[in-house]
DNA sequence: GTCAGGTCGTGCACGTGTTCACAATCAAGT
DNA sequence: ACTTGATTGTGAACACGTGCACGACCTGAC
């Protein structure tokens, strides 16, 4: 077998997910064929980044006519890992986390969220979203259990580190933190971060330059496309 | 006066708030100076990277001691705009947006929730985190009471192209978008996003290339920084 | 069969970001 | 004053990501 000399850049397979969105909403209007320009405008980018992104899969375009929207679509969920479900685990069942275990986004697409552990043995027991809360230390054995290879971090910040580290004793080798702390993981795991306060942050910078428009040159169009 | 020729590159940008937060922790232990390597352990990046950011400030470190913490804070704080508060609107009151109202690090870190907005009107009048929650056709009007640069964007896809424009038409020029579509603003806006869905499923790749090792090579590192 | 219109795949050039390596500088000890 | 040890600031090389431009290819009409 011909296997392609695959290896995805990281900026592409940050931008896979925003085009599966539009593909999804394409087979929704029962679209059959789309052309990289549309869904370069649908994706927020442009044209030519989708065909190079798209590329890396393999050629699944058909020159003069553009893609088919259910064959690309298999294969990217295939690509993405999503032809499977993937349970994950809430960690920290405060604000953030009670809110992250009412979002339906999750388990739509297909992350249903499988347990929730906290520290603090005052919240053990409650039931958040029909699930009840259970103790950190039974970490190892839910992960096991439920085959759960990715963990959601939504503690205080003081915390993170020291539940990456259960998260990963536990085999969980897939990690999205909420926390505003820096944490680290060792190379054979994945790590994300969701800062609020730092995009806030982001935003001031920028929003202050403006403020400040007619000093220097005008400022150089920081907006769109960031945290993805 | 010998104006610097500054022009601070995105990605210095989007670390710049993890300094400030390593650095507001050294102040707490009352640590005087810092040396780039120790702040870069505290950020989770390297040394060089450290110093070429800082430089992007200014000279404001010492060849042999390191950076002063007290200095250096107030530099940087001033250089994103810290100096002052940012108060923001919260659009969409469902999950998201009432755990947003209820996150106590926006005001604790200089952005207060300045108003709640839905365009619900079964939504408008209950109180979220001791705020009222107002009608969206009132948004010029609070933006412009309360001097509203920063919006955040918590409704559902469909809402958010509608909601962005009706926060750019109020003056806000600042916009963080949680919710899973992709929004379009003038250059003369700022725009970053938070999706929650997008970093599960860019874990997920990587997960999946994890849990396929050992047909190839092995997977590249795929871990550490990312969504900032 | 040929032509016209349309769209993909990709080589290439460019810009941005990262890392190394080292001169420049400072503090402290003698 | 000199030496030693530490640390910054930055030039230069390298890696990565982006966008243009164009050849390759497909479809449909006549």
């Amino acid at each position: 077998m011909a296997d392609r000399p695959r290896r995805i850049p990281e900026a592409t397979v940050a931008r896979l997910p925003v085009y599966l969105r539009s593909l999804l909403q394409l087979a929704g209007e029962k679209t059959g064929t789309i052309s990289s320009e549309r869904l370069a405008e649908m994706a927020g980018v442009n044209a030519a980044k989708v065909r190079k992104d798209l590329s890396y899969l393999g050629s699944y375009g058909t020159r003069g006519v553009g893609y088919d929207v259910e064959y690309l679509l298999f294969q990217m969920s295939r690509e993405l890992g999503l032809t499977q479900d993937w349970p994950v685990v809430i960690v920290g069942i405060g604000n953030m986390g009670q809110a992250l275990a009412n979002y339906p986004g999750f388990t739509s697409r297909g992350f249903p969220i499988a347990a929730l552990v906290d520290a603090d043995a005052s919240k053990v027991g409650h039931e958040v979203h029909g699930k009840r809360v259970r103790h950190i230390d039974e970490l190892p054995d839910i992960a096991a259990e439920q085959h759960i290879a990715i963990g959601i971090i939504a503690t205080p910040a003081h915390a993170a580190q020291d539940v990456a580290d259960r998260l990963l004793a536990a085999g969980v080798t897939s990690i999205l933190n909420f926390a505003p702390a820096v944490i680290n993981v060792p190379a054979t795991a994945s790590l994300r971060k969701v800062d609020l306060a730092v995009e806030l942050q982001i935003l001031s910078f920028y929003q202050q330059q403006r403020d400040n428009e007619g000093d220097g040159a005008a400022a150089p169009a920081p907006s769109a496309d960031a945290a993805g």
